[in-house]
RNA sequence: GCUCCCAUCGUCUAGAGGCCUAGGACGGAGCCCUCUCAAGGCUUAAACCCGGGUUCGAAUCCCGGUGGGAGCGCCA
């Protein structure tokens, strides 16, 4: 049996941490096997889903990287087959039509609640052997409820939780079509996973309670149920359940901050589940590696600083050109022309090190693609000053006469430059930075000077040394 | 309220009865290296929620408590 998970996310909002990771859990799972994975949009609640839902979603996987192996599926283009199967039930007497209104069901849940009970439908509409079902009201349109059974035992076999019993008596019988005729959610899951014969059910465990329900409906309809694993949830640094109001981030807002998918993939897969003690996964080792036995079934925290230490580590590592495609677009963002500057893989192989996301590597890199908007006060006040002028002039004349602009010829100058004055690199390098950078900090003098150029190079010196000297 | 789930350093976790005087990683502290910032190397502080059992032996199994969380919609 090829083993097929899905992805079923409803578009009512952009594509966030906690189901990006459902997503790759799915999808690892699915790739582990030599399965597929599937998308499906589950929009049935035409209120609130939007197509920018939708299109955010489309968007967040596909910079993860996490493809799936069919076209996207919407349930709301599947209307017809749920409401085949309504009647297939009506039919076989596991569903009735319930007229009870909305106001009389609410009274019930007050009622219940009052005596400090479980508010659940009481099934006066449900027909029972010898039982009088009360006359339909006149113009009601009933909506469909599915006739759970009253007794007996549910037994899930959770792939994360391990074997969780539900008895019966505690489900009531719940709608799967509403008044209007359209299907409700634990309706639609149900036909569409046994359509699409989804072999592993992998979600968030806000779904475990509803999960006899989709049980007894898959029974009823006479499917084998599929295997589930409910995956905790993910909170917040502070412990506290995401949501918009509280730090709840798209997944593209992580790549606004700087991240590489590939990171962010092998953060989100380290958050609850772990191979030993390895931190650092390549994609064909997710794949190869993961499994639910090692899925922690307790929530975790969504902890920045790991997640740049990860980010960082990727930046240190992958392949340049990887990197540059991702580069590239943050430089566009921070305004500035990727094409009026050096290559873009020397400029992050020489900056990688010492930058923990992409945007600060762009940030870090503005001075390589565009002319300085102003020196750093405080680097300025301590590097640029009348003697450093006087040093930053030699240095000027220094290296225009060097006959090749290249890293050796530049570290043999500035080295030689320093040591027949007898100063440590430091006195010189550190002037240079802030005339050729704007600030104290960059890679290494030589090769910042090399990826800079000849001619700006000079040019920042020389404005330096007047800036320098127009200072009192 | 009822049902269900969860519980190892601040955080992510290893741990499937003896290998645990509880390991790794992030973060923290300190030292070394150093042209800046980093990176790197070394050292260090830091945890089995509590109480009962079971057992020769429990972080690991069972029960109870406590504390968190989820669900209880004609939402998904």
């Amino acid at each position: 049996m090829t083993v097929v998970t899905r992805f079923a996310p409803s578009p009512t909002g952009f594509l966030h941490i906690g189901g990006a990771r459902t997503a790759l859990f799915s999808y690892l799972y699915a790739k582990r096997f030599g399965g597929k994975f599937l998308l499906r949009i589950e929009d049935t609640d035409r209120e609130r889903s939007t197509q920018e839902a939708v299109d955010a979603i489309f968007e967040g996987m596909a910079w993860l990287g996490l493809k799936s192996d069919f076209d996207e599926i919407y349930q709301t283009r599947r209307f017809d087959r749920y409401k085949e199967v309504v009647q297939q039930m009506l039919a076989a007497g596991t569903a009735y039509h319930c007229y009870a209104s909305k106001e009389e069901l609410e009274q019930l849940r007050a009622e219940q609640m009052a005596r400090k009970e479980k508010p659940r439908y009481d099934g006066r509409w449900r027909p029972e052997p010898g039982k009088t079902l009360p006359t339909p009201p006149a113009g009601v349109q009933p909506v469909v409820r599915f006739r759970n059974p009253a007794d007996g035992q549910v037994v899930v076999r959770d792939l994360v939780k391990g074997e969780i019993v539900f008895d019966n008596r505690e489900l009531d019988d719940l709608i799967i079509a509403r008044a209007d005729g359209t299907p409700t959610y634990n309706f639609c899951v149900v036909v569409d996973d046994w359509d699409m014969g989804i072999t592993h059910v992998i979600r968030g465990d806000d779904h475990v309670n509803n999960t006899p329900r989709q049980i007894n409906i898959l029974q009823a309809l006479g499917a084998t149920p599929p295997a589930y694993a409910h995956v905790s949830m993910i909170l917040g640094s502070d412990g506290a359940k995401l949501s918009k109001r509280h730090g709840a981030l798209g997944v593209m807002e992580y790549r606004a901050m700087g991240f590489m998918p590939e990171a962010m993939l092998n953060y989100l897969v380290r958050l609850g589940w772990s191979h030993g003690d390895q931190e650092l996964f390549t994609h064909e080792e997710m794949i190869a590696k993961f499994d639910f036995d090692h899925v922690s079934a307790s929530p975790s925290r969504f902890d920045m600083e790991k997640a740049y230490w990860v980010n960082h580590q990727y930046l240190k590592t992958a392949d340049l050109g990887l990197i540059a495609g991702e580069f590239d677009w943050h430089l566009r963002r921070l305004n500035l022309d990727p094409a009026n500057g050096p290559d873009l893989k020397a400029v992050i192989e020489q900056q990688r090190e010492r930058c923990r996301t992409l945007l600060e590597m762009a940030e870090k890199s503005k001075f390589f693609f565009a002319d300085l908007d102003g020196y750093n006060e405080k680097d300025a006040a301590k590097h640029l000053t009348a003697e450093s002028a006087t040093l930053l002039e030699a240095l000027d004349h220094a290296l225009a006469a060097l006959p090749d602009w290249d890293v050796p010829a530049l570290h043999a100058a500035v080295n030689g430059f320093a040591e027949t004055r007898g100063l440590g690199l430091g006195k010189v390098a550190q002037p240079i930075r802030v005339a050729c950078c704007g600030m104290a900090v960059s890679p290494p003098i030589d090769q910042t000077l090399f990826l800079l150029g000849r001619e700006r190079t000079l040019a920042r010196l020389k404005a330096a040394v007047s800036f320098a000297r127009s200072k009192t």
